[in-house]
DNA sequence: AACGTTCCCGGGAGCGCTAACAGGCTAGCA
DNA sequence: TGCTAGCCTGTTAGCGCTCCCGGGAACGTT
């Protein structure tokens, strides 16, 4: 492997007897290079270890084969499994990962990051924060001001003005209140994300939409906004009994809160799902070994962060042909979520077996 | 902010009228500047939002200002946490991250990912796959070969050969244990991790020297091993209360598999804690959650992220003023778990209460 | 007046590599 | 023998930037 001393194609060159462009030809996988000629020059790589400086070669290249990823909360279920996702179809299509993470999204400086990822000369930008307040407001005015293509990921306000990819999360508030009414739900509530975020909105939007459509009304009785967290799943629950004590289903916004709420209504000694049907959003791990299992909905996170560098690649590709980009409309993609239906909500009548739209709606996009 | 064309300093230095080098030297803040020389070439800095080609720079000055993190299971809690605080600290101290995930930690070509790394010119490696198996040998044959400085984070298993940092692994054990034998506790079960983890091995390893210190046997019967998930912890109380059905407390490697022991018990009505004490390792947001609320070992994840960083920074500094590194012996740094006390186990007896070294071993280093 | 010193600035070289071009060699054909 | 057509290899330039050097202007010192 490498030495203790960087070593150049010119150490390479010396040693294997040939002139400097002989390797680079080597390296590069080109004709006009005699058989044995090229088995020497191998051999003396393969036994140095030599690897070619990427900044030279860049530099002349004007291209890195770098992404930069900007993405937030590695501690929450989503963005870790995105980013993984993203690291892996990078290095599969021959990208490194500049990683860059965001610790507030809603202040911290977005023009520092991009400036830096600039910098570093990355080929394209993977931008995997969650739309908070009004934070992407940059992508409007700077967006198409970029040198390098950019795909957003998460949520999506509006229309885009660059290329998105998401998850339909007006569906997932859909598919969780729907399966809630099959089982014989009469009161519905629901515990948001935080509703500065984009994603908290969409999954409220579904609830609501689903509500009117069997004629309930959404009052805002109902609605309790929570953090994500377990603690705030729990005194959301508390907060609802005491606005509607006829409650008797809950959707909460993630797994999380929807692990406080159980933890609440255990403390209550309310029997779920016979007395209360609950279910949440994301089938983590731990979800299948609550108490009692969770019903919950899945994101297909790994296509989101898969397709997001297959299309990165494919802007990046595209901008190199052309030497003029020639201003497609921005693309948005949304995939489905799925429902998994486990014992924290009370089991579909027979009655409404099969009808409408509960299961059913599970699609996933790629693969 | 950034154009379409990527400008160089070419373009500002005629842009302000000046050469090129000078506008090296306010990039670099050099003296000898002139100060209206100096503003005027900082105005057209900010109005073009030039950023100078990081390839250009570190194809001259060798150095790249960026570290190769390798990192694996983004997914579990102490990955995700010592990667946020790597990142965060490294931004803080002016490095970019060039991310790096394995996905099998015990076959993955190693070489691949080094030589990877070395051809991206990064200024330092930070290896925080855990140790498992013999997957780190690498570290051993090639680790004093490479170009750069190297940090391992994580497990170590006999004498390093390379600087490393990590928690007291069996540490965890022991306090685990003996909070378990003061809540009078006398048979003790565990649950460990993969045991081809170093971590694993270690929390095993201390939990047995508590038992023999309290001249009780660590019988093999007492031993199950997991595999981080909470399913294998179910499975895990299941197959222990079936050798030792007077089990009275169990020791859980993870949080996880602590969960899947909670769950297990509900299911068999063994009431938590009167019948069976449970402690579980990490102490995830959740933890306080569960039924009951977990008791649990806290790891300082965040410090030994930034003090990977901080030392990684060192030795970079160091390699780059002596020419020759003068092959100081790499140190090895431990960090000291700490016990959290919720309702999971049986209280300290009133006899125990501050005696031996219960909570007492609560001790961070570093902030 | 001659000479140093300080301050500010620019010119040239070169980091490691690849693109473009030039040139030597062999074979083939008139 | 001369000339062209491949095949392989080497030479030159230059990517964007910083390091090393040198030079002019202003000022002080002997």
């Amino acid at each position: 492997m490498a030495q203790r001393k960087r070593l150049t194609i010119r150490d390479v060159a010396a040693q294997a007897g040939v002139s400097i462009q002989t390797v680079s030809r080597v390296l590069n996988n080109r004709p006009d290079v005699a058989p044995e000629t090229l088995q020497r020059v191998q051999e003396v790589i393969a036994e140095t270890g030599y690897a070619p400086n990427m900044f030279a070669r860049g530099l002349i290249q004007g291209r890195s084969h770098l992404l930069g990823v900007v993405a937030f909360g590695l501690e929450y279920f989503g963005p870790s499994r995105v980013l993984t996702e993203i690291e892996r179809q990078a290095a599969e299509m021959g990208y490194g990962i500049s990683l860059n993470l965001i610790l507030e999204p809603e202040t911290d400086d977005v023009d520092d990051v991009l400036k830096a990822l600039s910098a570093r000369q990355v080929d394209g930008i993977i931008w995997a924060i969650p739309e908070v307040s009004n934070n992407r407001t940059w992508s409007r005015t700077q967006g198409s001001e970029l040198p390098v293509p950019v795909m957003l990921v998460g949520g999506m306000a509006g229309q885009p003005y660059l290329p998105s990819i998401g998850i339909d999360n007006a569906a997932i508030g859909r598919m969780a209140t729907e399966h809630l009414l099959a089982g014989g739900a009469q009161t519905v509530g629901i515990i948001t994300g935080p509703l500065s975020w984009w994603e908290s909105q969409q999954r409220l939007r579904g609830w609501r939409q689903t509500l009117e459509k069997q004629g309930l009304e959404a009052s805002a009785s109902l609605i309790v906004e929570g953090d994500w967290t377990a603690t705030s799943g729990e005194q959301g629950l508390y907060r609802l009994l005491e606005e509607t004590p006829d409650l008797d289903a809950v959707f909460a916004s993630n797994d999380q809160m929807a692990l406080g709420v159980l933890h609440a209504a255990h403390r209550l000694s309310i029997r779920v799902p016979e007395e209360l049907s609950v279910v949440g959003v994301d089938n983590i791990a731990e979800a299948s070994h609550f108490w009692p299992p969770l019903t919950t909905v899945h994101q297909p996170l790994v296509d989101v962060g898969a397709l997001a560098v297959k299309e990165i690649d494919r802007l990046i590709r595209r901008e190199r042909q052309a030497r003029r980009s020639q201003e497609v409309a921005p693309e948005m993609t949304l995939l489905m979520p799925e429902l998994i239906i486990r014992n924290s909500a009370r089991p579909v009548l027979p009655s409404e077996v099969e009808s409408e739209n509960g299961v059913h709606l599970a699609a996933v996009a790629g693969h």
